[in-house]
DNA sequence: CACTACTTTAGAATCATTATAAAGTAGAAA
DNA sequence: TTTCTACTTTATAATGATTCTAAAGTAGTG
């Protein structure tokens, strides 16, 4: 389904030249089952292990604020030592595991509507999430 | 309210000796009538402006997460780059303005209830809470 | 093939945070 | 008060993630 294929004409109809390193960089973020989170340096690491030729951190950095640019990526922010992405990119909920580390994505209807009654004369609400922090 | 007296009893009963410069931070942090959300940064320039003899970033730091641990500041992660803390220190929710970088509490009453109806085994939930983005 | 804009890269620079270790101080005990 | 010690502050260095730089490489066009 997510072939080499579809990387390189989304790349391309992005205006991003499908570049080995960029390919191999969608396979390692998007080739998968489940929503992916992941820090730069997990993705550096995979990429090692995976991936025959190097890439470089800088590369690794400046693709993946290039596809968070694109809205192909989601930063989230839980702590300030460790910088999360995120390959669902919509408006959503989330575990964060404080035993592990991890992040899980809550669905919709895991979560009950938010209802924010408070209105701050002349802002508009950009995004509503939850964050559960949850621990063993 | 909020006088020295108090400082000098709250920390020697936390088991922090009541020195000077924590003091003079407990003043910039708490002497004050709305919760105060700030980094490390803001602190160092209200401390400079305020406060007659430096105080070294070093103790800053040093006593900001003194406090955390003892619990009178708590964390918010909210992007990467910038760590707030917060004088409020209970679980609550907050409004950030995407156009100032400006953290707002938002008071339970704010938000109605949410409901978390995933679980997952083995994990209990420590803390929900919701971040609500707004701008211009 | 020739050209150009885009891309990758190693390495340097930056900057917030953390660590180090020496000098200073609060509190307790003598 | 004086002494003692553990705690605290401080300047400074180290760290480490991120960003910058500038040179070499490459995709796409004609
Ligand atoms: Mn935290
Ligand atoms: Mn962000
Ligand atoms: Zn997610
Ligand atoms: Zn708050």
């Amino acid at each position: 389904m997510n072939n080499k294929e579809n990387f390189v004409n989304k790349l391309r109809s992005s205006g991003l030249r499908p570049t080995k390193q960029r390919i191999e960089i969608c396979k390692a973020l998007y080739d998968r089952e489940k929503t992916f989170h992941f820090t730069i340096m997990d993705l550096a690491k995979i990429l090692k292990r995976k991936s025959r030729e190097k890439i470089s951190l800088a590369t690794i950095y400046n693709t993946v604020f290039a596809f968070k640019k694109k809205n192909y990526l989601k930063e989230i922010s839980i702590n300030k030592n460790k910088s999360y992405f995120d390959t669902n990119v919509s408006s959503h909920h989330h575990f964060f595991n404080e035993s592990s580390n991890e992040l899980i994505d809550l669905k919709k209807s895991d979560v009950g509507r938010v209802n924010i009654k408070r209105k701050i004369p002349g802002k508009k609400i950009k995004s509503v999430e939850v964050l559960v922090r949850i621990s063993d």
